[in-house]
DNA sequence: TCGATTTTGTTAACGCGTTCACAAACTCTT
DNA sequence: AAGAGTTTGTGAACGCGTTAACAAAATCGA
């Protein structure tokens, strides 16, 4: 579950990227595409930042960890710069994702516009319901849950995706480790546990939701907080 | 942008919960309803942190930023701290949010199960494609966005989540905001920009793909890494 | 009642991430 | 060619978050 660390390699190469920084780079990546599509050929570090809504420091040391593809009085060649990054995060190549349940939000996920872009590729839709089985989404054909190993295994897929209801969460993890799959994102409203090596990244829609009202809760309260006695 | 903080007031009373903590509040919370249906009546910090997927240590400095629930030598009673818990979190009223944008993702939001039990209603759907307007989903009349304020203002709506595709991010955010919402949760893969005051989280399903391809690659990298020499 | 045991609440150390500030390096003008 | 102006890359300080370690407080048994 917890990630291999190298915070900064001897030999000159600079590897070992700070989870923080590899976390921010895709939006580099995302503002330099935005650059290079408005025909902007060279941008300073504070053009940049102010694009990805980061401090202009911060994107130069992240940079930094990467080499130095920068010149100093002049800035950074956008499309140089996109490419490296690009690079560094694995983009030159395609990676396969299998998304494991065709729900509301597997449907959402395989019809993302954007992934392949990225160099993401949906390679395959898998669900456990026998009806969703053999139809089309986003012009793929749902697979049972039943073939995943051999559709894993097939297509070269590194990367699922868990789209079921929290209750199956465990179950498919399980399934996609024990098919070969070492990298996971989580959808589903569900802690699930995975070996040493698999990495497992959760995205909770109704958590960042609480968060929000949360903080709502703060700025509406009239700062005179009652406080329920409830001894 | 930024939120206010105020990390640890006098006066006997815990208040300003650092951001970290708010954001795993949420999954205590998760992990006790879990407990409470197994009929769990008390747990231990170590029972609990299991069921988190957290350090006991952390979960306990968690708790302590809210007061002291707990009995030594005893441990949690998960009623009584599920109820605290929720109150901090402001979940003992509900929130209505709006959701701008019933594409696929929109759809799947609101027809998420798990917002109502968090304190969490979808009290409005828009749209700004004519098409969209008028037809129902998951119970809910989608509106035009031309009536976005006059909604928020009647349902007295405090959030608003953004499930556009980027380019209409910005627009929907400035709308927003001139309808006096100060919370909002984008999902577009745009970055907006809003005043002081105004929350903003980022949900960005693509990101979370990238940054396991990255660490996917360095897994499966023979670390013999091949430097492409281009001079 | 007292000691053994359990478990919380908290202090202190540590590590990571952010930010400032500045030297190094480049361009441009005269 | 030299100085003025820009902008990168980075060393160092700072702050937040995490974790270990322990004292305080409760239960239980004799």
């Amino acid at each position: 579950m917890t990630i291999l660390r190298s915070p900064r390699l001897a030999d000159g190469s600079a590897r070992g990227i700070p989870d923080a920084t590899v976390a921010r780079l895709p939006v580099y990546l995302r503002a330099l595409n935005a650059l290079a599509e408005q025909g902007v050929l060279s941008c300073s570090s504070n053009e940049l930042a102010e694009n990805a809504g980061v401090n202009p420091a911060k994107l130069r040391k992240d940079l930094s960890y990467l080499g130095s593809y920068g010149t100093r009085g002049v800035g950074y060649d956008v499309e140089y710069l996109r490419y490296q990054i690009a690079r560094e995060m694995g983009q030159t190549q395609d990676w396969d994702v299998v998304i494991v349940g065709v729900g509301n939000l597997g449907s959402a996920l395989s019809a993302y516009q954007g992934f392949s872009t990225r160099g993401i590729r949906v390679a395959a839709l898998v669900d456990a319901d026998p009806q969703r089985v053999g139809t089309t989404v986003s012009g793929i054909v749902v697979s049972s849950l039943d073939r995943l190993e051999e559709i894993v295994a097939e297509r070269h897929i590194s990367i699922g995706v868990i789209a079921t209801p929290g209750t199956a969460a465990q179950v498919v993890a399980d399934r996609l480790v024990a098919a070969g799959i070492t990298s996971i994102l989580n959808f589903a409203p569900a802690l699930v546990q995975v070996p040493d090596g698999v990495d497992v990244r959760k995205v909770d829609l109704s958590i960042e939701l609480q968060i929000l009202a949360y903080h709502q809760q703060r700025k509406t309260s009239t700062d005179g907080n009652k406080e329920v006695t409830t001894a």
